[in-house]
RNA sequence: GCGGGCGUGGCGAAACUGGCAGACGCACCAGACUUAGGAUCUGGCGCCGCAAGGCAUGUAGGUUCGACUCCUAUCGCCCGCACCA
């Protein structure tokens, strides 16, 4: 009988599909474990064979964990709503909600050829109402909480109005309106409408005017997150700040809590670094200065500062042209240069701005003073500072900023120098441990410390105050899209009001166009039933309903709850989550913020969605060229083009081949006469009778000819053979590039295992008999190997065990069932379909899916004469070989095999020697 | 520019707390079986050398009895952020 891995694999999906072998139930009493992929967009393009790496990888730790006693949940689902289908929509005029469901069906299929443990029973999908209701739920959850920043936590707004009767906003600032300040009375004073405004100012979700990034080609506003180098992150269309009436999060008040929580969960550190600088939160003071100027309508100059040491260095301030108190600062004598370079500013594009930073700006003929020293200090308007930042203002200091300093230059400010020697004159420093020179009441100081006692001296005065910024802006949350979740919220007389609960959830009605409606407002304005009820018309970015997706897993089909408290505080964090690291900034953040604000509220028992996190690297394509000689229909191999790259004088075109009809490098030139009609009639310039084609590591992509398709290899290898070379390939965390060869190697050992049980002619070889010592060694040391790679995501390596198991229990002809019914076990997170097959030709009772995980045995593998490490007075040192025996606990014989620790321990004869754990030898001298 | 990560054979990579560098696989070479081999098996495979042996983990130093591993400098690659005052 042959290793037969089509019809294996085929009826093993269908009995575990048959029996429900994947299906989880919330079994409070066991142990649980939680192992999640990132769920997919459904994108048309179907899977190639980067997509399933983490998924591999979290089946093989569920199903190992599953094998190890635990209910182990591993759902999957569908991040359903978003921007392409609404662009394939208009281009092809198929509803969103029928390609999405296209695209489910082929990912499905996909998914299940590569035999993954998911209990599809759970499966999620964010555009389906009965998920989306939740979703909507959530948002007026969000909607009707605030920040309360005595305590921490989101609080419901009741809390809050109940607050400004009795003291008005006295104990609880404004976050959208720091300057608004009012008393008990005033409230009870205000018009309804007046009072809704204010706690608007308030809410966790709100809508507030705002500049935000505007998409013109994709007819939306984008978050941040979704902004990349000034284009859209999809489509890379042009980007422009706009102001806009749009809701958003009020993600910053969480800022702090974002930071504090990354010490407690197990990010990579790149990951971490990453939110730390989103966040971005920096430590100064804000500081007042007057001004000097010929009109009077600003009186004074409130700059955002981390070096409040530097007072004594300032030698001009920098506004930002955005401001629309900037005029007010501007001479008339300069007036004309303002408004010409406002002009130029205005002009230039975010893009712009970004790729050719230069220096320009234009002073305003007003001054501020330094309340220090009484300097008329010069103040300037440029775009390198910028509105939405601290106060939109800076001191700028040139001998310790590096961009103060260029401007400084190009403008020929003259520089004060307040750190002697530190500054060379030529190049700013940036230094904190000089010792401060020409500073006033700081002369003499230590930088460092002198940032204290600058601020406690402005704090005194009644001038500056510390102050803690953040780069984070609040999450801009509508769209101007209709595929995506619509708002439950309803417009009346300007103020937003939500729906009930039970109206919920709020379904999304069918268009006819999916163009934008009036006045930059969404296609849902288009529609007049919508319009009439007044309804919100834009919906929810893509990020609502991925942002708490990982709880309705544990409760998926809950019509009462988004889940349960029961089942959430069984299941709790994530224990394991797998993803990109594309989304490190995007959903990685909101979904913390969901999790954090349902926990304040008091619907979970936990404020971090995951534990762990691991990052799966990306695959990417290898490239496949072939060479054109230009205007002909004769491609020239690879070796025959000369060092210019061109063929006999002539150029050649250099063109992407469909990597699935070339062999290593070899072009199957027949299968490229028939690739593409242009190709019919090709010559070919051989070399050793062979085209050579060339080779480039890029992106995988359709366009270049260089996906491959993880069900062709299926097809030809098994699932078995797929799963396992995906993670042969190496380590998880790391990016590469396909390299379809390797697999033989892989396929050729599950054949060889396969004949470790199965002769071709006499079948079955397994004999029921006990196994000697020889094979328990070598059984007992894959398991050991195997169970601590899985355990650490090392599934190369232990894939690598395997194969070294294998080759051994080959190599002593084991045929003992005990031995090879642990290695079926062992074996089936890798590769589940191989291991059931054999598991029941060998007679095994059940399913090895739920077999149990065999115990490694220490007594088996312990070896004698074996090397050990030394420790000389409990430091290690050094290895010795000390004879041991199975099972014995004490040392006979000590011998130094290391020629330099021989002779360093020379005359000096051990006291004592401590065997410890098998492990480490300590030596005491 | 700032931050994070990584440099090991022809290739993908191992080496987990410093202890026989290159496990395992690909490719390649030789052989066996075979009508055949894109099946299977055996052996070889870092570099120099007939060999004994020597040299090798980007480069240069350092710590150590001992360094791919720790420290310093430097070069190169990848990722993220980028006027955040």
């Amino acid at each position: 009988m042959e290793y037969n891995f089509r019809r294996i694999e085929k009826e093993w999906q269908r009995v575990w599909k048959e029996t429900g072998a994947y299906k989880v139930e919330n079994n409070y009493t066991k142990p649980k474990a939680y192992v999640l992929d990132m769920f997919p967009y459904p994108s048309g393009a179907g899977l190639h064979v980067g997509h399933p790496l983490g998924y591999i990888a979290s089946d093989i730790y569920s199903r190992f964990k599953r094998l190890k006693g635990f209910n182990v949940l591993h759902p999957m689902g569908y991040d359903a709503f978003g921007l392409p289908a609404e662009q394939y929509a208009i281009e092809n005029g198929v509803h969103p909600a029928v390609s999405t469901e296209k695209n489910i069906e082929n990912f499905r299929r996909q998914l299940d050829n590569i035999g993954f443990c998911y209990d599809w029973d759970r499966e999620v999908r964010t555009s389906d109402p009965s998920y989306y209701k939740w979703t909507q739920w959530i948002f007026l959850q969000l909607f009707s909480s605030f920040f309360n920043r005595t305590n921490g936590q989101a609080t419901p707004v009741t809390e809050l109005v109940k607050a400004f009767e009795k003291e008005g906003n006295a104990t609880h600032a404004c976050p959208g309106n720091p300057s608004l300040v009012f008393d008990a009375a005033a409230w009870k004073a205000f018009s309804e409408k007046e009072k809704q405004d204010v706690l608007m100012e308030y809410r966790l979700a709100y809508c507030g005017e705002g500049e935000v990034n505007w998409c013109e080609a994709l007819g939306t506003v984008l978050a941040n997150d979704e902004v990349v180098n000034g284009v859209s992150e999809r489509g890379g269309y042009p980007v422009v700040k706009k102001k806009l009436r749009q809701w958003y999060l009020r993600i910053t008040e969480y800022a702090d809590r974002l930071l504090e929580g990354l010490e407690r969960i197990d990010f990579s550190d790149a990951m971490k670094e990453m939110q730390t600088n989103w966040i971005g939160r920096s430590y100064g003071a804000e500081i007042d200065f007057a001004v000097k100027s010929e009109k009077a309508t600003v009186k004074n100059l409130r700059v955002y500062t981390t070096r409040p040491d530097t007072i004594f260095g300032v030698d001009f301030m920098v506004v930002a042209p955005e401001l629309d108190w900037v005029p007010g600062l501007v001479s008339d004598e300069q007036a004309a240069a303002v408004e010409a370079y406002l002009d130029y500013v205005q002009r230039r594009s975010e893009r712009e701005r970004m790729a050719e930073k230069k220096i320009s700006g234009v002073f305003t003929g007003a001054y501020a003073i330094n309340p220090f020293d009484g300097r008329e200090i010069p103040i300037w308007i440029s775009e390198y500072v910028l509105a939405g930042y601290g106060t939109g203002a800076i001191m700028a200091v040139p001998c310790g900023d590096e961009r103060d300093y260029k401007f400084a230059q190009h403008f020929g400010i003259p520089v004060t120098n307040i750190i002697g020697s530190h500054f060379n004159g030529s190049e700013a420093n940036p230094t904190k441990e000089a010792v401060l020179e020409n500073s006033g009441f700081l002369t003499g100081m230590r930088m460092r410390d002198a940032i204290g006692a600058a601020i406690d001296k402005l704090e005194a005065m009644g001038i500056g105050k510390r102050k803690v910024n953040y780069r984070m802006r609040d999450a801009a949350f509508s769209r101007q899209r209709y595929w995506g979740e619509p708002f439950p919220i309803q417009w009346k007389n300007g103020v937003a009001v939500p729906l009930p609960a039970s109206e919920l959830p709020l379904e999304l009605p069918h268009v006819d166009s999916y163009q934008p409606g009036p006045e930059g407002e969404g296609p849902l304005a288009n529609i007049p039933s919508w319009v009439a009820k007044e309804l919100e018309t834009n919906t929810m970015p893509g990020y609502a309903g991925s942002s708490w997706y990982f709880l309705r897993y544990m409760d998926p089909h809950n019509n009462e709850a988004f889940c349960s408290r029961a089942a959430s505080d069984y299941w709790e964090q994530v224990d394991l989550y797998i993803g990109g690291t594309e989304h490190a900034v995007g959903h990685l953040l909101y979904s913390r913020m969901w999790t954090k604000a349902l926990y304040d509220l008091g619907y979970i028992g936990h404020d971090e969605p995951y534990k762990k996190l691991v990052n799966q690297g990306m695959i990417q394509g290898s490239s496949r060229f072939v060479f054109r000689v230009n205007g002909t229909n004769l491609f020239v191999s690879k070796g025959l083009l000369d060092a210019g790259g061109n063929y006999d004088g002539k150029t050649v075109d250099k063109l992407h081949v469909d990597v699935n009809i070339v062999d290593g490098y070899e072009l199957d030139t027949e299968a490229f006469r028939n690739w593409k009609p242009d190709f019919a009639a090709a010559e070919f310039l051989l070399e050793d009778g062979k085209y050579i084609c060339g080779s480039e590591v890029e992106k995988m992509s359709k366009s270049k000819f260089n996906t491959v398709n993880p069900d062709d290899l299926v097809e030809k290898y098994g699932a078995d053979t797929f799963r396992m070379y995906e993670m042969f390939l190496g380590p998880v965390e790391m990016s590469k590039p396909w390299d379809t060869k390797g697999i033989e190697g892989v396929h050729r050992f599950l054949k060889k295992f396969w004949r470790l049980y199965m002769d071709e002619e006499k079948g079955l070889q397994v004999v029921d008999a006990p196994a000697t010592a020889e094979e328990l060694k070598v059984l007992h040391r894959a398991i050991r190997k195997i169970e601590e790679d899985t355990e650490r995501f090392s599934f190369n390596t232990a894939v690598s065990g395997f194969m070294i198991c294998v080759n051994e229990l080959s190599d002593l002809k084991c045929r003992k069932k005990p031995v090879l019914s642990d290695l079926l076990v062992l074996i089936t997170p890798y590769a589940p379909h191989i291991a059931e097959e054999l598991w029941h030709l060998l007679g095994n009772a059940g399913s090895v899916l739920d077999a149990v995980y065999p115990v490694f045995e220490e007594k088996y593998v312990r070896e004698s004469a074996k090397a050990y490490p030394v420790a000389i007075n409990g430091k290690t040192r050094a290895e010795i070989t000390i004879s041991l025996d199975a099972g014995q606990q004490e040392v006979e014989q000590i011998v130094l095999t290391d020629p330099g620790i021989a002779k360093w321990l020379e005359g000096k004869p051990p006291k004592k020697v401590i065997y410890v754990k098998n492990k480490m030898i300590n030596v005491v001298v």
